[in-house]
DNA sequence: CTGAAAGCGCTTACAG
DNA sequence: CTGAAAGCGCTTACAG
């Protein structure tokens, strides 16, 4: 038995302490223990530490449900991560784990909870959180197809749920979208892998309008390789989801094309680790035959022997942006889509002039 | 202007609905709407499906605060991650980043909500979540100190909170804790490098009482050790945290000292990762001059070059096995601490017999 | 099977 | 600066 259960069974307490225990015990009426702790300034510096004390003796914490029904909030907020129903679920794509880190964080900081919870896109989600009340706004993470279930996010537009999204940052989106610069990204990888020599440069990904980042990445490589002078070869694209296995499985493809290529980019680092398995086990050298680079400088990618080429999105950052856009919405301000900007990493992966270099 | 929306505006209605007006539209009780709605086998079938269709008209969703407040639960389990203060802040272990993913996907199968909280052990957490009723119950984890924090966990058994903690599984303390077996672990690891020809083995982690699980592997090394007639030299131990900067100075350490070895056993994969660019740094070849083994097998694990030796946790059946247990212990059933098995993943940075077999 | 009533534990306008 | 009163939106024993 602690010293508050002490305290309380003296007082013939069973059960939580209530505001009302409280009160009783520092001798004022049960709206003062409210206000006193909530900081009110209406309470006179004695009272409130006469109420903490007494407070503090009975081990008594404000029942949330009480106060958020009362106060018509939940100091929570929602994360909803998407994943393709077709991917590996034993694993959660690195990236997103490493966003939902800086998420956490920036929402703790900001006073708030955060609830995770792992959808489906097809299901209804859209009321799950923000119409019961669970919580105040909700965060949007996964590579999903935004295009199909477009009218998701134009529902929680018109039922005047808060919420941001992590994803490519286009005209005409419903709703508030933070992402990085895909499209950039896509043309320094490109035009890095041209400097180096490659001519013959694939596209791992699948680049349809469906996956709007890995579409916007296409479209920065289809620019690199014009601005080189390169044509673009139809037969060195391969489609893959953003699972190692998928970047296997298009790598094999391409291969059995039989179409010569002389780099690979990735639209993400799971699929440039796939791709690397497969061009290890075809025979070809990295980066002596194949150039590659992938895309979202996740933890393993620095590991990887060669190290990988990549495209750094600053997670953290992204966290803390997702983070404070969507209290804006909450508090009834104005909040306005973003782009971050992203950095290239050079690796061994990609670097052709090395050949020799070590023995590797 | 959403269907739901429009019908609502029609019944001349602000805001979000309410149980009353799903009763006015249904031409029933407000209770009976409660009933009906939570499937209470009270209700005729026909009012269920009367009720059911005006709950879906005017987008109708239980408020949470209040069926909460009144249920005296919140359908929620919080995971509280402890981080080593000292740690790198910008990357959360990999090891509980995976628990967190089957976690996350257990309590939702399981009809439960899921908030996640860093918090530093010394802060005081205790009340922060059960005491103001957001969780029906709390999920500890973390590499922490549970020594000195002994006395939290304590105040949670005293107060009456559920709770479970994934860690070493050892007598006498406080709660239901749920680890793997990390004495097995480190048995098994470091029979494994005396087989592979290993006699000088040192030990790369804290081995004190304060991290519970490093500890218990550092007796299973000991064990091995003896089991194989060789002595436990203290000048082959040298501590470190579970990060990567933390093995590589621990490495150089040892290095320094002067005292040959011929096989390192890190106590996590982190503290592997570290020492194995220590070694590549100090010319060392692993596994040709020193011998690797790690503990957790994380992602990275089969990834670095050489791939690295390791005991693998199941984090999957881990995560079921953490939300099952709390639930039997909020629903007032009982629950035993208990021992995971764990694998031994032999890779390339312990096969000492593998020198020369791969032009690496 | 259904309704009227009470109450979960707070917060906040209102009155003093 | 403080208290009495009302009410947030449900759920559930009680009565019929």
């Amino acid at each position: 038995m602690c010293a508050a259960e002490r305290a309380r069974a003296a007082a013939g307490m069973k059960g939580k302490a209530t505001s009302f225990d409280i009160a009783h015990l520092a001798g004022v009426s049960q709206p003062t223990v409210s206000r006193a702790l909530r900081g009110s300034p209406l309470v006179s510096e004695e009272t409130r530490r006469r109420v903490q004390s007494a407070a503090e003796a009975l081990g008594y914490k404000v029942d949330k449900n009480a106060s958020n029904l009362r106060r018509q909030h939940s100091g929570t907020l929602a994360l909803l991560l998407f994943e393709d129903p077709t991917a590996d679920h034993s694993h959660i794509n690195p990236f997103f784990l490493s966003m939902l880190g800086s998420i956490t964080r920036a929402s703790a900081q900001q006073g708030y909870d955060l609830l995770i919870s792992f959808q489906q896109f097809s299901r209804d989600w859209h009321a799950d959180f923000a119409g019961c009340k669970k919580a105040d706004g909700i965060i949007l993470l996964g590579y999903g197809d935004y295009q199909s279930h477009r009218d998701k996010l134009e529902k929680l537009v018109a039922q005047g749920t808060r919420f941001v999204r992590w994803g490519a940052v286009l005209p005409g989106q419903p709703g508030v979208s933070i992402g990085c610069d895909n499209f950039l990204g896509g043309r320094m990888v490109t035009g890095h892998l041209v400097e180096q020599g490659c001519r013959r440069i694939a596209f791992l990904g699948d680049a349809t309008p469906h996956y709007p980042e890995f579409h916007e990445r296409y479209r920065g490589y289809v620019e690199a390789l014009r601005a080189a002078g390169l044509p673009v070869d139809e037969t060195l694209r391969a489609d893959a989801e953003s699972t190692e296995r998928a970047g296997y499985e298009a790598t094999k493809t391409l291969l059995a094309r039989d179409a010569a290529f002389d780099a690979l980019f990735a639209a993400s680092d799971l699929i440039a680790i796939g791709a690397m398995r497969a061009l290890v086990e075809h025979g070809l050298g990295v980066p002596r035959d194949v150039a590659l680079a992938g895309f979202d400088d996740i933890p393993v990618a620095s590991f990887v022997r060669p190290a990988l080429t990549t495209v750094l999105q600053d997670t953290g950052r992204a966290g803390e942006l997702l983070v404070d856009h969507l209290l804006r919405l909450i508090h009834g301000r104005s909040a306005e889509s973003m782009m971050l900007p992203v950095e290239l990493k050079v690796r061994q992966s990609s670097l052709r002039m090395m050949r020799g270099r070590r023995a590797r």
